[in-house]
DNA sequence: AGTGTAATGTTATATTATAACTATCAACGC
DNA sequence: GCGTTGATAGTTATAATATAACATTACACT
């Protein structure tokens, strides 16, 4: 791994770290841009990948959108809750859940290899208790 | 509901059924521009809007492609397992994942509308012992 | 027929992602 | 040092997915 590919990997975690809330890889790029005004989308894509592979970012398939992983022990499967409202992502530990969903698969002879849970909904600040302050 | 629409709701609930993996949404227009010539994506995505709220088809957010949903009881939500091999979708009712997932949820303030669940992985055809035979 | 509304058609474009090729650079043997 | 090699990064172009915006048609009601 060059120098400039760490570099662009830190500063795209640094964005994604600054904000609760997903963004887009061509958020990031623009943002990257504002310092590096040539890089093009393979560079972030190549970067994001690489965050990826180390869990250090979760990708939100319903989103097409990436958010910093929240926990220390990365690669650890979780469960991503989406406020439709704020847009805000939590990471949510249920370790209990995959393996009952893997060993559900296995009863028909399919084998896990990675677990996607993502929940839509309303988050505890914008829900109906909130509405009513 | 015009006549057209529900015609290529009609065409693309039966091309989806007909094939176990998923379709992307220009695989399907590709399909039916055989035999309308002159529809454009629009068309497809209406009609894969209105299949998706009536819960015929599934979205594969891991994908970005459709398949028929395989059971009587649309608007269950289901686990969609994905294999990596062969491409086949199945579809898994797990309802007691899904209230856990909620519950789990629910002790942080989040209130679950929506659940994604997809699981890769590798199907009983295409698993080692099949590798073996 | 005339009017209003919803469905559909059409054009254009936005958004997301990757292929394919070129250039750079560092490590290594000579 | 010098060329060779292999990995990383840059660049250009384009593929793949999705929707905005507006025009047209069909249809229900009067």
């Amino acid at each position: 791994m060059g120098k400039r590919g760490k570099q662009m990997q830190t500063e795209i975690l640094s964005i994604l770290r600054d904000s609760k809330s997903p963004h887009s890889a061509y958020t990031l790029l623009d943002r990257l841009q504002e310092t590096y005004p040539k890089i093009a989308p393979p560079t972030v894509y190549r970067a994001l990948a690489a965050l990826g592979e180390r869990g250090q970012i979760h990708r939100l398939e319903s989103l097409n959108a990436y958010v910093a992983c929240q926990s220390e022990a990365h690669h650890q499967t979780s469960v991503l809750s989406i406020c439709e409202d704020c847009g805000v992502v939590e990471e949510t530990f249920e370790p209990d859940i995959f393996s009952r969903l893997s060993a559900a698969l296995r009863k028909s002879g399919f084998s896990a290899q990675r677990h996607i849970i993502e929940v839509i909904g309303i988050c505890a600040s914008c829900g109906p208790a909130q509405a009513a302050v």
